[in-house]
DNA sequence: AACATGCGCAACCGCCTTACG
DNA sequence: CCGTAAGGCGGTTGCGCATGT
């Protein structure tokens, strides 16, 4: 035998919540709260309504905190990171936005987000993105490539959650497992658990989705964390935390072969080397960093056979300069093994 | 001014998981 | 252990308002 009905379906209302039906269920919730019993809330509560559209109406609308309005760019950053990384789990990106309710994020996400991001990276006019897909690739939460490449640099900071898992930064797959070879890698710091996001995700999400930015105690540094995007990479850490060496595929990048280097904060309120290099052209840091990526890059026409690329970079190092981007982003020469690094 | 269309958002629907009896 | 209801969640719908023609 199993519960009660939940409720007379033919004799509940249904639509629009009145005034006066909300501040009934408003003051009930407040002087006895559900009970722990939605369905028998109504009676109690002299509503007719079903015991589900009551708990609508109270976590979407009525609950105390709720934030209504406009989504800030912090917020946009984190719907974004979170949905290329978790999808459409709208309860756990709610859970990361103080005020927000999931409702609102999925009708904000569909209606507007979706389409800004559209908006500001038309594919047809797009190469797709440099970054790397695997070979096992599988289609995103959201397949187009290039929305998420737009906040690719908002791994800068994330106030919601600090010092807790960090998704991958978008711009890459989020589906993508990091290679099991590169977990291992003893020059890096990753680890796959014990952060409370991935706690909440596990038994969901591929746990390789996640890494999490354990702070190194051995040197109260944690700035040299270090994502791999492709394959075969690898970093060493100074004792101050700095990256001395690079490698790709067995290549070892010494420090002068970086190009652009610049200082700016991991958001840790550390200061951490920025570099950014293309090919064997490097910006020294003094000229104009557009003027060198379009040097870089060799683009100077309308129509570019390196667009996307070239906004890439002119966007990355834009905002990277002028924020507190912690994103370390290097270009191989040789187009097709273009590997991409993110420190955090 | 009237109508058509688009948009935003609250609410509903249906499915899945959990908990109860 | 099983059947069923409750709780929770994501997808979808439809109403009301704004804007365009």
């Amino acid at each position: 035998m199993g519960r009660a009905p939940c409720c007379d379906k033919a004799n509940v209302k249904k639509g629009p919540w009145s005034p006066e039906e909300d501040s009934k269920l408003k003051e009930y919730m407040e002087r006895f709260g559900t009970g722990g019993n939605w369905i028998a809330l109504p009676q109690k509560a002299g509503l007719k309504r079903c015991g589900k559209s009551c708990r609508l109406r109270w976590l979407n609308y009525l609950r105390p905190n709720i934030k209504h309005g406009e989504f800030s760019d912090e917020e946009d950053r984190i719907i974004c990171t979170l949905f290329a990384s978790i999808g459409s789990r709208w309860s756990i990106i709610a859970a990361q936005l103080p005020g927000r309710t999931d409702n609102d994020i999925k009708n904000y996400w569909n209606t507007k987000l979706k389409k800004k991001l559209m908006a500001m990276a038309p594919q047809s006019q797009r190469k797709p993105l440099p970054f790397p897909s695997p070979p096992n690739h599988q289609s995103s939460p959201l397949s187009s490539h290039s929305l998420f490449s737009l906040y690719k640099d908002s791994s800068a900071s994330y106030p919601c959650c600090p010092d807790t898992v960090k998704p991958f930064s978008a711009g890459f797959d989020p589906i993508s497992p990091i290679p099991s070879n590169l977990l291992a890698k003893n020059s890096t710091t990753l680890a796959t658990n014990s952060s409370s996001l991935f706690q909440i995700q596990e038994g969901l999400v591929n746990p390789l989705q996640y890494y999490h930015p354990v702070k190194d105690n051995s040197n109260n540094n944690n700035n040299n964390n270090l994502l791999v995007f492709g394959s075969e990479a690898s970093c060493s850490s100074n004792s101050d935390g700095s990256c001395s060496q690079i490698s790709y595929g067995g290549r070892e990048i010494k420090q002068d072969d970086i190009g652009f280097q610049s200082y700016i904060s991991n958001g840790y309120g550390e200061n951490q080397k920025f570099m950014f290099n293309y090919g064997n052209t490097s910006c020294n840091g003094s000229e104009n960093l557009n003027q060198w990526a379009e040097k870089a890059t060799g683009y100077f026409g309308e129509t570019p056979p390196l667009e996307y690329d070239l906004e890439d970079v002119k966007h990355l190092i834009s905002s990277s300069s002028n924020t507190s981007c912690n994103n370390n982003f290097l270009l191989d020469e040789n187009k097709t093994q273009e590997k991409y690094m993110y420190y955090y």
